[in-house]
RNA sequence: GCCGGCAUAGCUCAGCUGGUAGAGCAACUGAUUUGUAAUCAGUAGGUCGCGAGUUCGAAUCUUGCUGCCGGCACCA
């Protein structure tokens, strides 16, 4: 007797062991079509397990997350691998998982493989699909699975078997067809080549073997595959508009920065993108304001001694530190962080537990020497400018510290619309400095501050700062890449470095805590993700013109002037378009600068007083207002930093 | 930094196997005086990323460099 309990809470039982598949026929026909593995006990399994005691079953179907994962699986693992050993006898296979956006193959190859390549690849797996062969699951042992992949010529492979734990003594092998194709994979798979859905292959990329730089570089091939050819359409047309949204095309498009050679990794801000980075500045500045921070600004060129005493130097000693001889004798450093330097403020004069928490602000610019390959426009530079500051406190108040900045990050986020964020949880790094118990601590007090806040939090397990363990706040940019913005960084043991103390409540010298904290991160990030996630079209509040001004007739221009002006002086930034071109260009020039007000001024405005507006993303759809009404309503509009309407 | 790709006018792109550059839009000039997403005509605009090589001849072939793009590694 065999009881299986669904997820819906009931039982079935069975009088012998049965398959998934079984179990999902027994249940209804469609299931048992839909069924692509189970979950027994809170494992994935392929369907055609046979269940043999008492357990929770739950059948994952073709129309789930899950189901997809697992199709894409088969797809990467079954079809484009068997595809690569055809096409290229001598690659070496390594590992085929899925990702969020569909799957890749890292393999090593003799021949290059280029874009080029992927049509060809494609129409191998397509032939493969075609075969359709089935796919079963058998059991080896550590020795036949190492004499299997020996025989194939599969390194990779072997290693990832010899680098398991003993106590691993079998391994799970998917065979195609009769021998056709074998790969070493934890499952599940489908059963059936025939069952897979829409694929297309995306892009070739460089990758090393087990993410290790001092690997093999191997060919990592993407792509993505969805149940229904509509699906995988829908997600291509999607990918192609998002590529759209891009802030390096967005950005020199509406004239609000350039990069060019000679300044790599530097931004050179234009009128326009520099109005919008000064309006982030002037919010964040605002925001100190009422959180009680100072603001200070410290040296750009830093002797090294500083960073060697912080820390920094030794941690960053690949050339991340840009050097500057400032003398035969003299070695600085183009300041890369802010903290040490705060720390000399906090170091003059005698602090007492009374100052404390003391919050020091700087919107200060950075310049780090990142690797060329990692530049990538706004979201990584090589000089930023950080919404940065250290909180300098007592152990005691880290918690009601944390809660406030994360209510705070959570506040600034929603205004820009930003409402559902991923925070990551870094802990401590391989390269730290302080001891265990310091870690401990200071990981401690972080969860407890995050649960006080009541934040949920992912674990980003290893990634926190060389002096502590950090909170990261991550937006995506258009195609979905993940950017930390935000951080609240843990530190005990800066401060004792630099030599920075209070004195307590019993008169004692104490080094207090330091919490270094990002709220936007770096102001150049921050408006490169806003770029992408408004396309351009900002919030009035954000936005380098707010309305513009057309005369239907060269002869409404000095009107349109005199309107600006007036909007000028109620606090907008305006244009006017005084060229003479029909005013449907005109609109259609202002609407591709993304300007969200559109006013055309003609005769009847001109007698009325009035403004005939359109606005962006409203479509066609005009009104007229008086001049003061639509004054006071886009007041409103900025005041209350309305998300811009969004229907095209 | 590593793997692969790319670099032609302000922008988007064409230029086949080598015969020394072409379109649309933008710009400029003129005509048009126009009521909500492209008025018409004309003019001008390029050391084909930079350097070397092969060749009678290079945007095109080879090579070095620079930058950019996609990944990987890195990310205070």
């Amino acid at each position: 007797m065999v009881n299986i309990t669904l997820p819906d809470g009931s039982v079935r039982s069975f009088d012998a062991p049965v398959t998934g598949l079984e179990l999902a026929g027994s249940i209804g026909e469609g299931l048992k079509k839909a069924a692509v593995a189970i979950t027994l006990d809170g494992t994935q399994k392929d369907i055609t397990t046979t269940i043999t005691k008492d357990s929770e079953v739950s059948i994952i179907t073709n129309s789930t997350d899950e189901g997809l994962e697992i199709m894409r699986h088969t797809v990467t693992a079954q079809v484009l691998a068997r595809a690569l050993k055809n096409l290229y006898p001598s690659a070496k296979l390594a590992i085929g998982p899925t990702i969020d956006s569909g799957f890749y193959y890292d393999i090593s190859t003799e021949e290059k493989i280029t874009t080029e390549d992927l049509d060809k690849i494609e129409a191998e797996m397509r032939k493969i699909v075609g075969e359709g062969l089935d796919i079963t699951r058998k059991e080896y042992t550590r020795d036949e699975a190492i004499k299997l992949f020996e025989s194939r010529n599969e390194p990779f492979k072997i290693e990832i078997i010899n680098d398991t734990p003993e106590s691993e003594t079998h391994f799970g092998i998917y065979e195609q067809g009769d021998g056709v194709f074998y790969d070493l994979c934890r499952g599940p798979h489908l059963t059936s080549i025939k069952k897979v859905g829409a694929f297309k292959l995306l892009s070739v990329a460089g990758a090393y073997w087990r993410g290790d730089a001092k690997n093999e570089m191997l060919t990592r091939i993407y792509g993505t595959a969805f149940k229904t050819e509509k699906e995988l359409k829908a997600y291509l047309r999607m990918m192609e508009e998002a590529e759209k949204r891009d802030h390096r095309k967005v950005g020199p498009a509406l004239d609000l920065f350039h990069f060019q050679e000679e300044a790599q990794g530097q931004v050179f801000w234009h009128d326009k993108g520099w109005k919008l980075f000064l309006t982030l500045q002037d919010y964040i500045r605002n925001k100190l304001a009422a959180h009680n921070y100072q603001e200070v600004n410290t040296p750009q060129l830093v002797d090294h001694s500083l960073y060697i005493k912080s820390g920094h130097w030794e941690k960053f000693s690949h050339g991340e530190i840009f050097e500057v001889k400032e003398s035969e004798t003299k070695l600085s450093a183009l300041k890369p962080m802010n903290c040490p330097c705060h720390v000399q403020i906090f170091n003059t004069g005698l602090k007492s537990y009374r100052d404390l928490p003391l919050r020091m602000a700087e919107f200060g610019c950075c310049m780090r020497n990142e690797s060329s390959g990692s530049l990538n426009g706004l979201l990584r530079v090589r000089s930023m400018t950080q919404d940065d500051a250290h909180i300098f406190c007592t152990p005691q108040q880290i918690e009601s510290e944390v809660v406030l900045l994360c209510e705070l990050i959570k506040d600034i986020y929603g205004d820009f619309g930003f409402n559902d964020i991923v925070v990551k949880f870094s802990d401590r790094p391989e390269m730290r400095v302080g001891s265990d118990d310091v870690w401990d601590a200071a990981e401690q007090a972080l969860k407890d501050a995050c649960d006080a806040a009541g934040l949920t939090w992912t674990l980003n397990p290893g990634e926190g700062a060389f002096y502590g363990p950090k909170l990261e706040f991550v937006l995506k940019d258009c195609i979905g890449r993940d950017w930390q913005c935000g951080t609240i960084q843990m530190d005990f043991n800066m401060p004792g470095r630099l030599g920075a103390t209070y004195i307590n409540e019993q008169g004692e010298k104490e080094h207090p805590v330091m919490i270094h904290r990002a709220l936007l991160g770096s102001l150049e990030r921050f408006t490169g993700i806003l770029i992408e996630n408004f396309a351009g079209h900002f919030p009035l509040w954000l936005a380098p013109v707010q309305i513009g001004f057309s005369g239907v007739i060269e002869k409404h221009n000095e009107h349109a002037y005199k309107l600006a002006k007036q909007f000028e002086e109620a606090g907008f930034s305006t244009f006017v378009d005084p060229r003479n071109e029909k005013i449907n260009y005109k609109i259609r020039e202002m609407a591709h600068q993304k300007i969200p007000y559109m006013a055309i001024i003609g005769d009847r405005e001109i007698e009325e007083g009035t403004v005939t507006i359109r606005r962006l993303g409203e479509g066609n759809k005009t009104t007229t207002y008086k001049v003061e009404e639509l004054i006071a309503k886009m007041q409103e509009e900025v005041v209350t930093k309305a998300l811009p309407p969004m229907a095209e």
